[in-house]
DNA sequence: AGTCTTTGCACCATCGATTGTGCAAATAAG
DNA sequence: CTTATTTGCACAATCGATGGTGCAAAGACT
């Protein structure tokens, strides 16, 4: 309370203290001072008055003069999933790795929403925005376009710049593949029992269930239409579809392809309501990797998609000139029933004990 | 690329293009223009044009006139978490219904990195800064104290400012009754039988812990030191003390109380590398709730924290005027096992199908 | 000693919005 | 018709940092 008082050292003050004036400050503190011929003394006091001050530079004014901000945008859909929120984690560690801050907004899917957020985040002049999993990245791409912000599609493509994405047709294939093979050739899956739920009309899904479709008919030989059930990302629209199919047939199929967690939940719910012993038979490939899923009391094989090398392949893109608007394919990897893989937060030293 | 070209029209383009006065492009934009008595048409004029020219005004120039910058922060231990992310989503929701932009950051739990992460986020004259599961919310304190910044501790409380936490005391005592009467009565739980693994020195494992002993002391009559385990909040940490206690006893205890999922992760992990059947007599209480985890092949019992509950007392209490650094205490929810809850996600519409 | 070069720094405009103040023109009051 | 009031807006300082430019003093060179 005494003297490093209420209100923050600017460039002023230490231009006071030192007997300097405000530039010759500024460039000391910014780091360009040699390129000033500043001389080393000089440089040397205002440094240590700013260190006993707590100086600290005021970025708005900063960025206002530079029109740039330090800041580096990331649109998500939604925090609250593993999928996203490990995207979000690996994202900020690259960002602060760069010296610069992250700041992380979810548009909830909402292509309004979506641009109005990206126009919020051009206001404060952010100096690169990574679009992930919007529903319309190109509706984003005119905003940031129209503010000369460099931007970068993840999870899902746009058509005007790079995207950085899973393969998901592969991703879709492998799954499907696995979920087949995990019955005995004894009872094995017929065509009818094999149904793909969740996902909506994304580029991901579209692809997924390009790859369920392509390696249904080459291994089962058969790939009825009625066995796709998209029934977008939520999980009590994929409840109510997994609930239809049961008042229908008076069970589930026998294998089940559930576009990613947040139908997986969907279908917890449907289970919640159901007794034990509807899911005996049943093999799940849910597209999307959680730790706790791989463990249920059925086999769930699960597909996790590379986040570490989409978010290090989309910060490599964005550093390119003029990339073209090209769509970089990241190998998604198939993870069996009961393993636990070692996520982003294994990378965090802990701290005491 | 016509006219409404590469750079972002400003009060002084529009200024131009009205036949106005800066100032009066201003007043007219950001709302006072009644204030400052300009007419009706010339209002109506100057936002038509700042439509047609897409304005929106500079936020880092308005910033540093105002000091404010129209951004509220979250400071997290980390994204990658289903309590944490859950906390985002919701945080973020009530600062978009606020008109003003959320910025959330992770500091893994370092200290170092807390006060350096507040102070980045004070550089860029944040409005708010939410203080969640902080490891030293005091030493934050000092920082936005000194920059005269509104802040508030969430999840782990510190003794300068209000804090809004998890009755973590009660929770212990819920989970833990929980656990014990989850066993039949001829074979009830032993003292030797129910062990906590996982937290830290911290003030909420502190409270777990706390209620945990009182609880087994009520009702086993005993309650061992050696069955407190801390391994921090680190899977790999907790995974290990697993497997210590397993090779010193050659089997897990009957009942688990672990505290918090990521240590449930480190259970996971040790559970992928031992047979199925060791778990056969095993029930688990974890403090905190994932619906995948609460469907497990064993009984789960898990606490779910009031995350709405304690965002809505944060902003509520943030709000008074000098608020006493008093703890608000929210309760939590016992959630028995293959119990499927909604989320904060549920709350948003499904845009497509 | 005189000229040239280098060193070291100060000055000032600038980024875009906000806001206190001043002052004409229009209107009302007497 | 004159004075008082209200209306409607322009002017200019300001927030804090940046970077181009200019210029005096010190040093080098002939």
């Amino acid at each position: 309370m005494a003297n490093s008082s209420k209100k923050k050292a600017t460039i002023y003050d230490l231009s006071v203290l030192s007997g300097s004036s405000p530039s010759t400050v500024s460039a000391v503190l910014n780091g360009t001072w040699r390129k000033r011929r500043i001389k080393a003394s000089t440089a040397e006091l205002i440094q240590s008055l700013a260190e006993t001050h707590q100086y600290t530079a005021n970025r708005q004014a900063r960025g206002l003069r530079s029109s740039r901000s330090g800041l580096v945008g990331l649109l998500l859909p939604v925090h609250d999933n593993r999928y996203f929120s490990s995207l979000a984690q690996t994202f900020e560690a690259h960002v602060r790795s760069k010296g610069q801050c992250p700041i992380v907004v979810s548009a909830s899917r909402d292509p309004d929403e979506e641009r109005k957020t990206a126009a919020t985040l051009i206001s404060y002049s952010i100096d690169e925005l990574f679009i992930c999993g919007a529903t319309d990245p190109d509706g984003v791409h005119e905003v940031c376009e129209a503010a000369g912000l460099k931007h970068i599609n993840i999870d899902l493509p746009g058509t005007k710049v790079p995207s950085v994405i899973s393969d998901n047709f592969e991703g879709g294939r492998l799954l499907t593949e696995a979920i087949i093979r995990h019955f005995p050739a004894d009872r094995p899956l017929q065509p009818n029992d094999l149904y793909l739920f969740g996902g909506r009309n994304d580029h991901a899904s579209h692809e997924r269930i390009r790859g369920f479709r392509a390696v249904k008919k080459e291994l089962l030989g058969g790939d009825p239409d009625e066995c796709i059930q998209p029934t977008g990302y939520a999980a009590n629209n994929a409840r109510r579809a997994f609930e239809a199919f049961f008042a229908r047939h008076g069970k589930l199929p026998r294998g089940l392809f559930v576009n990613s967690s947040i139908n997986f939940e969907g279908l917890l719910r449907f289970m919640a309501g159901h007794p034990h012993d509807n899911f005996a038979d049943l093999v799940v490939g849910c597209y999307d990797y959680d730790p706790f899923a791989s463990f249920l009391p059925f086999p769930v094989i699960m597909i996790r998609q590379d986040v570490e090398g989409m978010i290090a392949k989309a910060f490599e893109v964005i550093e390119e000139l003029r990339p073209p608007p090209q769509i970089h394919l990241v190998q998604p990897e198939l993870v069996p029933p009961r393993t636990a893989l070692t996520g982003p937060l294994d990378a965090l030293k802990d701290i005491d004990r």
